[in-house]
DNA sequence: CTCTCACATCAACAGCACTTGATGGATCTT
DNA sequence: AAGATCCATCAAGTGCTGTTGATGTGAGAG
């Protein structure tokens, strides 16, 4: 999941996507990539179970999926918990 | 940052300073990384700004710096706000 | 049925990130 | 001063990931 957040042309798509669900064709116009490249980055998004899919007639619309942002940032707030404990003095 | 973070080996890292400040022949021996390994994935870690280094005689010791992980938990909540809006009937 | 359009997938190529082993620099010990 | 330890950096080799253009699939229009 955080590889599929790693790459600038998933992160316009997610940006993209933070103003509300969207088809794909709508996608391509707006991020000005080849259909073909937008396709490989929604898959890699939607198999990391950041995106959803819905499909109508021959449109396919993509959204966020909230839970797995919110996992995120659960594990966030779980390394923040303790990260300010002293260390113990190795090597001695 | 988030390409930073899209990594085993400096996930790894992040759980072992999850718990507090470590140095850095402490983390080699847990996590078991040749030491040439561990010092470069430091390296990435620090200069994406999730961790910081102090030294101390000659050790190093690394621990997280909750900043950087506020920062993103807070580009989290900002993507999931408005994520529900239905999409524009769009090619139509 | 046939053609067109929206999207997914494939194969080949290119580039970059990671690993490994060796070397360098700094500090401490003796 | 010499040796040892901790850590950073370098150069070379390797594999994975993203891009591109072509092809496949499924739905709607005529």
């Amino acid at each position: 999941m955080l590889k599929a957040l790693a790459d600038p042309c998933r992160l316009q798509v997610l940006e993209a996507l933070s103003g509300g669900e969207r088809c794909v064709c709508d996608l391509t116009g707006e991020l000005g990539l080849a259909q073909s490249r937008l396709s490989f980055h929604l898959r890699v998004l939607r198999d990391a179970g950041l995106l959803s899919d819905r499909h109508s007639g021959r449109w396919v619309y993509y959204r966020l999926r909230p839970e797995a942002l919110q996992a995120l940032q659960g594990w966030l707030a779980a390394l923040q918990r303790h990260c300010g404990a002293p260390a113990d003095p190795c090597c001695d």
